[in-house]
DNA sequence: GCTGTGTTCAACCAATCAGTTGAACGAAGG
DNA sequence: CCTTCGTTCAACTGATTGGTTGAACACAGC
């Protein structure tokens, strides 16, 4: 399932040092001992967040010599962007839908921001 | 901080289940009873899962009567996608970057900045 | 061959998390 | 009033997480 390695990038990312290390990936590839650098944690603690960053295919690693170059993987982005476009879109419309359904039944001035209108109105 | 928010929605969203309550909120509001009905847990384990939805910013809660329906807020995930996008966009200039490097000095070794050293075709 | 550097593995710890049950609260309705 | 329904709070549990340290592994250079 897709769901599986959605759920491992959203958690991958839940971590603000892993968005900064993927922040840094996105601007060159990079050693884990660079990685680690600015980090005030061991080596093996930013070791295993690159392990749930691969895990999370967001990042590969080969190799050079000893070194394990790591290397941003752009496309699992998309993965995530088309999950949130599509319920994001969906709410807009819904948004949009009542938006028309109250200015057509009422005629009234609904100028404002209508606050919430609870459900019942989607069949 | 913006940061905390970030980090909060990407968490909220790694749980299969929130994910799935999101997917159903951006059809309809819906109270929490309704939303724990298809699950097979307890309603207050669904109540939970909305206090973490709600404190991502993804959720609001109104009053009805002795039911809190539960809408979709659809602008957070305009900071998602803000984020993801920054990274992806750079990850992928880069990429044209190198590719356009590599069309033009094929094989020469530019020593002037970072070592792009490549895994993949380059060995 | 040894030594040094870079990285990961293993075991452990404290904190957080997703789930449970039991009780309490707020509002509607007999 | 008292009950019922929908929801949340409180306390507890087992699993996961992010961190640690110490050892092991994989090369490169002497």
């Amino acid at each position: 399932m897709a769901e599986d390695q959605l759920s491992r990038v959203f958690a991958a990312l839940a971590d603000p040092t892993r968005r900064d290390m993927v922040a840094r990936l996105a601007v060159g590839d990079a050693t884990v001992g660079a990685l680690a650098a600015p980090y005030d944690v061991s080596v093996q603690a930013v070791s295993k967040h690159i392990k749930v960053l691969t895990d999370a295919g967001l990042v590969s690693q080969t190799r050079d010599a000893q070194r394990r170059p790591c290397h941003l993987e752009a496309e699992v982005f998309d993965l995530m962007t088309k999950w949130i476009e599509r319920y994001r879109q969906q709410a807009q419309e819904r948004y949009e839908r009542l938006d028309a359904v109250l200015a057509g039944v009422r005629g009234e001035e609904q100028t404002t921001h209508h606050r919430h209108r609870r459900q019942g109105a989607a069949s």
